[in-house]
DNA sequence: CGAGTGCCCTGACAGC
DNA sequence: TGCTGTCAGGGCACTC
């Protein structure tokens, strides 16, 4: 989504910026500062997008947004960063859907002048901060490394499964040892890598950590090369489904063989999130 | 502080 | 036909 954005929105300025059918709140915090800005970039961190925002040069500064001092005691501008999150059912499209649209922002002249944000289940967010202030979103400020850095080592995975007593799959999921990894791409990796979902993070075994940070690369690069696992309502913002359903080995496939050994997936229930696995490839594990 | 639970929200679907 | 109940899962507030 990120790459399909940005050759959409880096540039454009938001000449308007609008809650449509929401009520203000913290998932739409300071979006009435967005109006006048231009997004620079469009990056992303984990399953947050992140647009640095840039008043246009010369532009008169809004009350309450006056530079600031820096550290070094000059005078700084504190820019601003707009920050979206799909949650369940987001979907960000130049047209119009039918319904349950939010945010709209009008864009400057050229190509594409709207963008929509489309949430039936009320779950995402489309927000204004500080750059880099995430004090509002605590799972983003505690982000573990992206899966496809080189900073997503090994020994670094190891270090944060060894601090947590949870199941694996939970502490995955925390975003802390790695950022991206949701439900289903949890299930597909903890399958890859052979590794029981309800192991305590503490107890994987150290000669699986490497697998199972391999697998986390495999399923995501894999995933993000079909353009997204599409259950019901993601589209990428073209209106596309995402093709990385017909790939998946075990998320939603309870009661079907293994394709690996033929055993029947069992589905559980792991940090109230429904689960997946092959009960004889992923032996379960206890604490030694 | 970390682990565990429940909430938000809506549509799809099963069962009666 | 129409009602009720359950399930789906992003992040986060809350409790212990």
């Amino acid at each position: 989504m990120r790459r399909e954005l940005e050759p959409w929105l880096t540039g454009r300025t938001i000449v308007r910026a609008e809650l449509v059918d929401a009520a203000p709140g913290p998932k739409y915090a300071g979006l009435e500062r967005a109006a006048g800005q231009v997004i620079t970039a469009v990056g992303r961190r984990g399953k947050f997008l992140l647009m640095p925002l840039a008043r246009p040069h010369g532009a008169a500064q809004p009350r309450g947004a006056s530079p600031v001092a820096g550290a070094a005691g000059e005078k700084e501008t504190r820019h601003d960063e707009l920050v979206v999150h799909l949650g369940m059912t987001g979907v960000i499209s130049h047209c119009q859907p039918p319904g349950h649209l939010r945010v709209r922002l009008e864009l400057d002249g050229g190509p594409r002048p709207t963008l929509y944000f489309r949430d039936t289940r009320r779950f995402g967010r489309f927000m204004v901060v500080p750059s880099g202030d995430y004090r509002l979103l605590p799972t983003l400020a505690a982000m573990g490394p992206e899966p496809l850095s080189p900073e997503f080592t090994v020994a670094g995975l190891q270090r944060a499964l060894a601090r947590s007593e949870a199941a694996v799959k939970t502490c995955l999921l925390s975003q802390r040892p790695v950022a991206g990894v949701g439900n289903i791409y949890a299930d597909e990796a903890l399958w890859h890598a052979r590794i029981h979902p309800e192991t305590p993070a503490d107890a994987v075994p150290g000669a699986r950590v490497a697998p199972l940070r391999d697998a986390i690369r495999l399923v995501l690069e894999a995933s993000i090369a079909a353009q997204g696992t599409t259950l019901n309502d993601y589209r990428t913002v073209a209106g596309e489904a995402g093709e990385f359903l017909e790939q998946l080995a075990v998320y939603g496939h309870a009661g079907e063989p293994c394709r690996r050994c033929g055993t029947e997936i069992s589905r559980i229930v792991v940090g109230a999130r429904s689960t997946h696995f092959c009960p004889r490839c992923q032996r379960r594990r206890s604490r030694r």
